[in-house]
DNA sequence: CTGTTAGCGCTTTCAT
DNA sequence: ATGAAAGCGCTAACAG
């Protein structure tokens, strides 16, 4: 196999008649130095000749930029949500940066993969994309510390931080749960159960408090929460238990999409009519739910902004050391369809 | 903010008082070279001390490796298989190489992402997978090219090439339908519908002849192709329709698991039980199976292992560069659940 | 066994 | 308006 020389801005330089600073400065349209249009012409003429591709690990060495960034999660790669997640993300960084994905796997050095890779300069800069179902407190501040004091330029999606130090894009689940419990009131429900996970994250506190204070807001509306655990058979137990007592509430609320799914399926099994005997409403949204039966209401989360707005955050960071930290909050939005019904 | 000066392999070598080249050595752990087990102590504790962490653009100028592969697919990144893919592949390529996801949007150049990606060297070689829904087969002759003429290595995931010339890792679509269309007739299904998309891939035409050559090897069993528009509206239309006249036949086949989903729903909307009535089953699974009512018998696609396959492959040809082109078949596995019924 | 040194391909200051 | 040259941090061939 013939191991054919690479084509070096040198190259160019020497056909279009040229030095290599000034194949440099015009093939980056550097600013400030003013070529004249002919040997421009040459240049880039000469350049698509040889089939000259600037080598950007010399670049990234001379530039002291990699030009990508880290997409580090925690969160079940598999899950649907973290692709709409990449979707915003490319739709902010533009042509120029690339994706790296990143696990937080500890490497040979000892480091999760995510810091060696910003340390080695394969990245630029780490967009954290919070693992929904359990988020570590401790690793928070592992996080924190590296943005702060180790001045690695980071912004946290998902990620409830409520610090002015660091760049944190988050979801705004108190007003979508508000929303969800405000809707189900309106709609006439009085006793309302609200199905949450086993387990306490700052994003299922902010999701209880707003539907409670959507129910506090009201007079006569009794909310049960019940507590539900993750694994699946228990989960599947746990809402054939409650569609048993369903003569003592008129809703379900549900903090994911996954367990309206089991109540939808388990409700179809035991013949209970959704929605006119129980509505039912997801505070996160997929793109399954217009395939339950019936389709189900949910409050959907907005994924492709947030990858958008928090890799904006990262670009503005890297493009300009001096950005201030932001706290943004996106807001949810109620879609409304036909696992809940009016009065 | 202080700006910290990068530590370098220089300072390690200060550090530990030996030369650079001893550092990178020891820290390479390159063959050929016996280093006496103190001075070894000594760099890594001094590189250790110092948080020294090798530049890897430094290293990939030098070496000519950039120890990234680039994945690159024209299929919507939301699809939920991607993800699958993905985690295929993060398991096969170890710690030291990275994943950068590539477009074939063109760039600047005038060239797609990827291919400026490779010429620019900030990925090794390529992995392209499939585009499922819309294989445009022009581009399938670039590819063919970019692999076999410009030497770059590529691997196609989910491609049926049938060409030696290439690294392929492809899925027996022929061998899941035929399953599947078997299973039904074991089943005692006489009259079987067979619900395919409006266009012609590689892929679609496997599972025709699959099902084609399961039914033909029987006495007596009829099979209705219909082709279903991919276009939403138009879609539950169709399978409105051939809801209506479920007296011709007792099972239906669906390419893919979407369709199905809309089978499902429309018969639960129109009274019709499944599977006492019909029986259904989707050529390619989801997640959501489990969660239609009745859960879905699919015949599940091995997406994590042709992740895996494929970037084995790829890393095959990146560290030999003999390595002869394969083709290689994954096979599918039938997954029985509720909406297909035995005699 | 360890050190010296020549680049890898590029950007960019400084000089012309 | 353009060129010469230094040097980014590393590896590897060669010297000792």
């Amino acid at each position: 196999m013939k191991k054919l020389k690479r084509v070096t801005s040198m190259d160019v330089a020497k056909e279009a008649g040229v030095s290599r600073a000034t194949v440099s400065y015009i093939l980056n349209d550097v600013q400030g130095v003013s070529i004249k249009e002919t040997t421009k012409k040459k240049v880039i003429q000469a350049a698509k000749k040889l089939g000259y591709y600037p080598d950007s690990m010399a670049v990234a060495l001379k530039t002291n930029k990699a030009m990508s960034i880290g997409i580090v999660s925690k969160r079940n790669i598999s899950e649907q949500r973290y692709i709409k997640f990449l979707d915003g993300v490319k739709s902010a960084i533009g042509d120029n940066y690339s994706i790296i994905l990143c696990s937080d796997h500890v490497d040979n050095f000892g480091y999760p993969e995510y810091y060696s890779y910003y340390k080695r300069k394969k990245i630029d800069g780490i967009l954290f994309l919070s693992f929904q179902e359990h988020l570590a407190e401790e690793k928070i501040d592992d996080y924190l510390h590296m943005s702060v004091e180790e001045n690695i330029p980071i912004v946290f999606a998902d990620y409830h931080l409520n610090n002015q130090m660091v760049n944190c894009v988050d979801i705004n689940y108190y007003h979508g749960a508000y929303m969800a419990a405000s809707y189900l009131i309106k709609n006439g429900q009085k006793e309302i159960i609200y199905l949450t996970p086993d387990f306490d994250t700052e994003q299922e506190q902010q999701r209880r408090k707003g539907v409670e204070d959507a129910v506090n807001e009201h007079k006569g509306i009794k909310l049960i929460k019940t507590p539900i655990s993750t694994d699946n058979d228990k989960e599947i137990e746990a809402v054939i238990k409650i569609l048993s007592k369903k003569d003592e509430y008129s809703a379900i609320i549900t903090s994911w999409s996954k367990m309206a799914y089991t109540v939808l399926y388990q409700a179809q099994q035991l013949n209970i009519s959704i929605p006119d005997e129980i509505s039912v409403i997801a505070l996160a949204g997929s793109n399954f739910d217009v395939y339950t039966y019936p389709r189900l209401t949910t409050c959907n989360l907005p994924l492709f902004e947030l990858g958008q707005k928090s890799a904006e955050r990262l670009m503005n960071m890297l493009t300009d050391a001096n950005t201030l930290p932001l706290n943004i909050t996106l807001p949810c939005k109620l879609k409304e369809r036909d696992s809940t019904k009016g009065i």
